[in-house]
DNA sequence: ATAAACTTGACTAATCCAGTCAGGATTACT
DNA sequence: AGTAATCCTGACTGGATTAGTCAAGTTTAT
């Protein structure tokens, strides 16, 4: 079992983009953050440039971070650090969060002697979704994963 | 995120060892029970026999299972269903379950900006090793896979 | 003896990961 | 206007891993 690096990847950055988010806007509350050029989240994470700028494309796209194009452009975190869970950034950039793999309907008969297993599979991904989607970036930056700021450590998955 | 088919694989013929464990020693439970051909087990579940072959050699090793050599030869579970936990078949057969990839001496200064994040995959992979080591063989095929045999979801890891 | 079954190790096709490279578009600043 | 900084896009690649196959054994029940 493994967490490939794409996904540590993004939850490192966007630990980063937290906190400038909170450096940024230590006056004026309501002003948005100034972004955070790449280059330089990869410098003190150090992790490839143009790698990370992939990784990026897709937080993009799942709405989790904003770009400012053009010089002294970057990026920012599109809502508090609070509303972000570790959880939705692991699936924007990581392809299938597959454990089962008989979601399919190529003879996974529930119920069936063959696939005994298939309830284990779909609590266990609930387990692992449970807990990614109860850690938010901001206890990632205050040191509370162990305790996350909802209190429950379960929450419904939405697997097969 | 995913599990290779590997440790699905393990834990899917593990199963049926233990659903044939029950079903060997109905009448004198002090007995051992028959061995069962991997080709059957092979069948059942549809999985090729060489590479079942392969993943009992690692079982075996592991000291999960009992192979029984020559005609009418097979694999027998090596202690019963109640106390062999998923968590032991899936480290048997996979390398390492690793997931923070921080726990050697290249950089991790735990604490330092750098790695923010170590807690967190800490954090996964006791939660990940707890629920895998709280759920036995039987609590598969009696379907308790939910609430686990020994009452507590939280075990401790032995992850760094 | 012989056939059934386990055992071992080398080999392979396909896939995925992590990363590079090249080029283009957009914007701030001078 | 020009240029530098930055994001944006897509093609490409070397290496590792997965999921097996294949071939040649050894062991044992009958």
């Amino acid at each position: 079992m493994k967490l490939s690096t794409r996904g540590r990847y993004a939850v490192m950055a966007m630990t980063d983009l937290a906190q400038h988010y909170y450096a940024d806007k230590s006056c004026d509350t309501s002003a948005l953050s100034k972004p955070v050029a790449l280059t330089m989240v990869a410098e003190r994470q150090q992790i490839s440039l143009t790698y990370l700028e992939q990784i990026f494309q897709d937080l993009r796209k799942f709405g989790l971070v904003e770009s400012v194009r053009g010089a002294h452009g970057g990026f920012r975190l599109s809502r508090s650090p609070q509303e972000i869970w570790i959880g939705d950034i692991i699936s924007s950039v990581e392809e299938v969060v597959d454990i089962t793999r008989c979601q399919t309907s190529n003879g996974c008969l529930k119920g069936h002697a063959r696939c005994l297993t298939h309830d284990l599979w779909a609590d266990l991904s609930s387990q692992i979704d449970g807990f990614l989607n109860s850690v938010s970036l901001n206890d990632v930056i205050s040191g509370n994963t162990g305790n996350p700021s909802n209190g429950s450590a379960q929450v419904s998955a939405h697997l097969s």
